[in-house]
DNA sequence: TCTGGGGTCCTAGGACCC
DNA sequence: TCTGGGGTCCTAGGACCC
């Protein structure tokens, strides 16, 4: 039996817990660039904003008076995040989690009663100590608890947060009303896919014979039933164990031509990425760079490249993993066109093994010059502002536009400052 | 005017080897 | 002119997730 606690609106319910003047209100998070829409309250869904909707689309949906559009503060949510699991981690062990706002956990007790109540506690705990609302639902498996998680959300008969989706019985009602889109790891493709073949529900689904699923398909998918059915498939890899790859990228705040201001946005992604990769006491054994044109300019003309270079040692070291972003860099760089996204990915990640030296272990002055003369040889080399020892995104030409962060919540000063993490 | 960022897994196909 | 069969490893790309 799993259960999943799944914060409700997230982004906006962190918003809402340091202004309480958005509760009640539209509101929506938009994404790094004030991109689009990321996060909406229950009025904003109810006004048929869709998640992901472009901002300049809103006013296609709602009067834009109306609605409170807000840049994310991710530094901030991953705080709340912090807490949420907590007051979560004190109740139930084996906990998974699985994203910012969600965890898997086991039945934290034998029979279904008291694990309710405890959970129902939790619920209340949670609003009470953080102020964030959570539902839980509990099922077979981790695929059914998201579908119970989402009644929770929803069904207005359920008053304490927490759904138990068990009884075969039940679960076959639930899964005919289920639309095969709004299963867990049926994406668009294949639910259109999955139509075209006459299979409109969940439960339609579960009638396909697997051995069906897994030719025409994917093993994916074919656990993807088999979750439906209840069968545990550890479909799930929780992110708590350690990444394999980890990325740094940001699409520019507006269109960038010039070599140097790109290779500033790749040195600071670059030096985020050693950073993590050292908080993660791991090393990365290839550094790959990439940079693309806009995908929704067609006047202009496009250029999309990337490069991965090993490493000669694997390292998390901020000089080796900058210049060897830089080096791939540069040979993806091409005079003349008009970029706007870049980014740095650190691959064949490896964990635990020997700590690797890096620049914040060095003490001693001898080891120290010989840094700074590396960081002179670099910045000869690629430009004198290519190399920064400051850790955290810096603010360059390519900083993504914040327009709408909330200013009337003056004390989160704090978390507004830089790009978050 | 304006369209995010950061991950995972699986598969097909090519390179290479014996 | 002829030119097998079977295996592994790696990579690119496509699908999904929040």
């Amino acid at each position: 039996m799993y259960g999943l606690i799944d914060c409700n609106n997230f982004f906006v319910s962190c918003e809402r817990v340091f202004d309480p003047r958005l509760n009640g209100k539209k509101v929506v998070v938009l994404s790094n660039n004030d991109g689009c829409v990321i996060a909406r309250s229950n009025e904003a869904k109810a006004a048929g904003i869709p998640m992901g909707c472009p901002a300049f689309k809103i006013k296609d949906y709602t009067n834009p008076n109306e609605i409170i559009q807000l840049s994310a503060r991710h530094i901030m949510y991953r705080d709340l995040s912090n807490r949420v699991m907590n007051v979560l981690g004190n109740e139930v062990g084996n906990l998974q989690i699985y994203s910012v706002d969600e965890a898997f956990f086991r039945l934290p007790y034998e029979d279904v009663e008291t694990s309710h109540r405890a959970m129902a506690d939790v619920v209340k705990k949670v609003k009470q100590y953080v102020g964030i609302p959570v539902s839980v639902g509990f099922a077979p498996s981790r695929t059914l608890a998201k579908i119970a998680n989402h009644i929770a959300k929803k069904d207005k008969r359920i008053t304490d947060g927490v759904y138990w989706l068990v009884r075969p019985e039940a679960i076959e009602i639930i899964l005919r009303r289920t639309p095969i889109e709004d299963v867990w790891g049926i994406g668009h493709r294949l639910a259109y896919s999955l139509k075209s073949r006459g299979i409109k529900t969940a439960a339609d689904f579960v009638k396909m014979p697997p051995s069906l699923v897994r030719s025409l398909y994917s093993v994916t998918l074919e656990r993807t039933q088999r979750e439906l059915m209840g069968h545990d498939c550890q479909i799930v890899n929780p992110v708590t164990i350690a990444h394999k790859t980890i990325m740094t990228s940001r699409t520019f705040g507006k269109i960038i031509t010039k070599y140097d201001e790109i290779a500033d946005a790749v040195v600071t992604f670059a030096e985020k990425t050693a950073r993590q990769l050292r908080d993660e006491n791991s090393v990365a054994g290839s550094i790959m760079t990439y940079v693309r044109g806009d995908r929704f300019r067609e006047d202009i003309p496009f250029y999309s490249n990337s490069c991965q270079l090993k490493l000669a040692t694997p390292s998390n070291d901020t000089m080796t993993i900058v210049r060897q972003a830089l080096n791939a860099f540069n040979n993806i760089w091409r005079e003349g066109y008009a970029y706007r996204k870049a980014g740095v990915m650190a691959l064949d990640i490896e964990h635990g093994g020997a700590i690797q030296l890096n620049v914040f272990d060095l003490e001693d002055h001898g080891k120290l010059r010989r840094l700074m003369t590396s960081i002179d040889g670099i910045n000869n080399q690629y430009g004198t502002r290519s190399v920064k020892l400051v850790p955290g995104l810096q603010r360059g030409e390519w900083s993504p536009n914040q327009t709408h962060i909330n200013a009337t919540s003056k004390t989160l000063h704090f978390y507004t400052g830089i790009i978050h993490s």
